[in-house]
DNA sequence: ATAGGGTTAG
C-alpha cells in the first residue's frame, strides 16, 4: 500500500512537477533545513558533535575554523604521528588509557620512512605483536597497494614461531602482488605455496585471482598460459568451470578475442556448459560485435542449452548502450514469448540507460513496469535509481528514495551509499555527504576507494585541508588503502587548487610507495611548479620519476 | 563471479 503511494507520487512528479518545483524554487539554506527533519540525511540547524568531530579531527572541539585553507596537511607516512596526536587528545581528557592496536602498531613500523628503501623485515623484529591469521589478512588489506610494505610484513610474519601462513592469507599476498603487478614475486609465492608441506594450498581460487590479474595487466596470453599450465604445474583441475573463470577474465578485462580463441581451441577437450556460452555472448555483445553474439547464441542452442535470461540480458544492455530502445522492447518481447522473464537486472538496465539518455519518465515507468511485474527491487536496482534522480536534478525525490529503501526490506550497501554521497556532493550538499559516511559506520557498512574519492575531491576543490586529512586519517584506519587513482586525483586536485607544495607531498609519496603516476599528471605537476618559480621542486620531481621508471619497483631486501 | 554502478571534466 505505502508502496504503492510512493511509486505513484513519485511518477506524477514528471508531469505537473508542482512539488517539486516548488521545493527547487526555495535555495534558501532555512527553509530547506526545517523541511528536511528526516532520520539519515536532513541537516540539522546546529552542527551535530560528530560533524564538529570530523571538522576537528579531535573530540568535542568547540568551534569549526574556517581558515582551514592554512592548515598544512601532513605527508600520509607521518598518519601515525597525527594518530599519536590523536591518542594524546584522548589520554588527557579521559582517565583511561587505550592501548595501541596491534594492527597500528605494525602500521607504524611499516610507515617508517627509511622502511620502504631499506628492510622492513628488521624494522618488524622491533615490533611487539602477536601474529595471527586475522592481522595478517587486515595488514594486507590496509597495504593493498603497498606491495613492499605488505610483503615485509607478510615474509616477518612467516617467520614468527608458532605462526603458519594459511590458504587465504597466501592466497590474499598472491592477490595483492598481481594487483600491483610484481608478477614474478606473485609466481615465487605460488611457488612456495606448492612447495609448503601442506599440501593443496593452490587452488582455482588462487589460480582465478591470477589469471584475473594477469588479464587486467593485457597479459591475456599469460593469462590463458597460466591456464593451460596449472593442472601440471599446481594440480588445480581444468575443467569447465576453471575455464569458465579464465574466459570471465579475459571478457571482463576486454579480450573476447582472446576467450574466444580459448573456446575454439579446447572445445573438443573441455566441454562447454551454458555458462561458458553465455560468458562468450556477454563478451561479444560488450564489444558490440552482434553477429557474432548471433552466431554463439545459435550454436548454443544447437549444443543443447537453451538461451536463458542472462543470454537475452547481454543483448538489452548491449542495445541499451547503442540507444536503440526500440530494439530493447523487441528483445523484452521475445524474452517474454520464449519463457525467460526480464529479472530485476535486466529492468535496472533498461532504466538505467533510459536515465542516461535523459528519459526519466520513460525509466520511471520501467519502475512501475517492474513492480507490476512483481519483481523486487534490490540494492543495485535502488542505486540506479538514487543516481538517476540526482542526474536529473531531483535530487530531493533521490533522497526520499534512499530513505524508504529499508523500509521496503533493503538494505543499503556500500554501492548505494557511494551512489548517495556522490549526490549530495554533486548538490554541494557536503555535510550530508559526511553525515551519510558516518552512518555506514553505524550501520557496519564498509566504505571503500570509491565512498572517499569524491570527498576528497571535494575537499581539496573548496580547500579544505583539515578535512582531506582527517578523511585520509579515516580511510586508514577503515583498512583502505590508497591506490594510483586516489593519489592522481589528489595531486591534480590539489593543483588545480594552487596548492602545489601540498601536491609534491602526495607525489612524493606516491612514488616512495612504487606509483608513478602518469606523464599527464606529472606534467601539470610540474607546469604548476614552474608557474610558480619553485625550480627546486621542480628537479626533485624529475628526478623522482626517472629513478623510478628505470627500475619499476626495487626488490626488497630481505633476509 | 554468467548479466547490473560510478569514476571525470573546466
Amino acid at each position: 500500500m505505502l508502496a504503492k503511494l510512493r511509486i505513484s507520487k513519485l511518477v506524477s512528479y514528471t508531469l505537473p512537477r508542482r512539488i517539486f518545483e516548488r521545493r527547487f524554487l526555495v535555495t534558501n539554506n532555512a527553509f530547506s533545513k526545517a523541511e528536511e527533519s528526516t532520520v539519515v540525511t536532513g541537516e540539522s540547524p546546529e552542527l551535530p558533535s560528530w560533524v564538529k568531530d570530523f571538522l576537528s579531527n579531535k573530540p568535542s572541539s568547540s568551534s569549526v575554523s574556517n581558515d582551514d585553507e592554512d592548515f598544512v596537511i601532513p605527508s600520509l607516512a607521518s598518519w601515525v604521528e597525527s594518530q599519536k596526536f590523536n591518542s594524546k587528545q584522548v589520554s588527557e581528557g579521559n582517565v583511561v588509557k587505550k592501548p595501541m592496536e596491534d594492527i597500528d602498531k605494525v602500521c607504524e613500523f611499516l610507515n617508517k620512512k627509511d622502511a620502504s628503501y631499506g628492510n622492513v623485515f628488521n624494522e618488524l623484529s622491533k615490533c611487539d605483536v602477536v601474529v595471527t591469521e586475522s592481522l595478517v589478512l587486515q595488514v594486507l588489506r590496509r597495504f593493498s597497494n603497498g606491495w613492499n610494505q605488505a610483503y615485509g610484513f607478510f615474509i616477518w610474519a612467516k617467520s614468527q614461531t608458532g605462526y603458519k601462513h594459511s590458504a587465504q592469507s597466501y592466497n590474499a599476498m598472491v592477490d595483492v602482488l598481481g594487483k600491483c603487478r610484481i608478477f614474478d614475486l606473485m609466481w615465487e609465492v605460488i611457488n612456495e605455496m606448492k612447495r609448503s608441506e601442506e599440501s593443496g594450498l593452490v587452488t582455482l581460487d588462487t589460480m582465478s585471482k591470477v589469471m584475473r590479474r594477469l588479464a587486467k595487466s593485457g597479459k591475456y596470453s599469460e593469462a590463458v598460459d597460466a591456464f593451460l599450465g596449472m593442472e601440471m604445474s599446481y594440480g588445480v583441475k581444468t575443467d569447465t568451470n576453471a575455464m569458465n573463470s579464465l574466459m570471465d577474465a579475459l571478457v571482463k578485462e576486454n579480450s573476447i578475442e582472446h576467450a574466444h580463441e580459448v573456446f575454439l581451441k579446447l572445445f573438443d577437450t573441455i566441454k562447454p556448459d551454458a555458462r561458458t556460452f553465455n560468458i562468450l555472448i556477454h563478451g561479444f555483445c560488450k564489444a558490440r560485435k552482434f553477429d557474432d553474439a548471433s552466431t554463439m547464441m545459435d550454436l548454443m542452442k544447437v549444443t543443447e542449452f537453451t538461451p536463458d535470461v542472462v543470454t537475452y540480458t547481454s543483448f538489452v544492455e548491449a542495445y541499451c548502450k547503442e540507444g536503440d530502445f526500440r530494439r530493447v522492447n523487441e528483445i523484452l518481447e521475445e524474452m517474454r514469448e520464449n519463457g525467460s522473464n526480464p529479472n530485476v537486472v535486466t529492468y535496472t538496465i533498461v532504466m538505467h540507460s533510459l536515465g542516461k539518455s535523459k528519459q526519466v519518465a520513460e525509466a520511471l515507468g520501467v519502475y512501475e513496469k517492474m513492480k507490476e511485474d512483481g519483481c523486487v527491487p534490490d540494492a543495485k536496482f535502488y542505486s540506479s535509481l538514487i543516481h538517476i534522480l540526482s542526474k536529473t536534478g531531483r535530487f530531493n525525490d533521490a533522497v526520499e528514495i534512499f530513505e524508504d529503501m529499508t523500509n521496503q526490506g533493503v538494505a543499503r550497501d556500500v554501492l548505494v551509499y557511494n551512489t548517495m554521497i556522490s549526490a549530495a556532493l554533486h548538490h554541494s550538499r557536503d555535510e550530508m555527504a559526511l553525515r551519510l559516511l558516518k552512518t555506514m559506520e553505524e550501520e557496519a557498512c564498509s566504505p571503500n576507494v570509491e565512498t572517499y574519492a569524491p570527498l576528497l575531491k571535494m575537499c581539496c576543490h573548496k580547500k579544505k585541508m583539515k578535512l582531506l586529512g582527517i578523511l585520509l586519517h579515516h580511510m586508514v584506519k577503515n583498512d583502505v588503502s590508497i591506490d594510483v587513482a586516489t593519489y592522481i586525483l589528489l595531486i591534480r586536485g590539489l593543483c588545480n587548487s594552487g596548492k602545489v607544495e601540498e601536491a609534491c607531498l602526495f607525489f612524493e609519496e606516491a612514488v616512495r610507495k612504487g606509483m608513478v603516476p602518469r606523464d599527464s599528471t606529472c606534467k601539470m605537476l610540474v607546469e604548476e611548479l614552474e608557474k610558480k618559480g619553485m625550480a627546486e621542486a621542480k628537479l626533485k620531481i624529475h628526478s623522482l620519476v626517472q629513478s623510478k621508471t628505470q627500475d619499476s619497483h626495487s626488490p626488497l631486501s630481505v633476509a
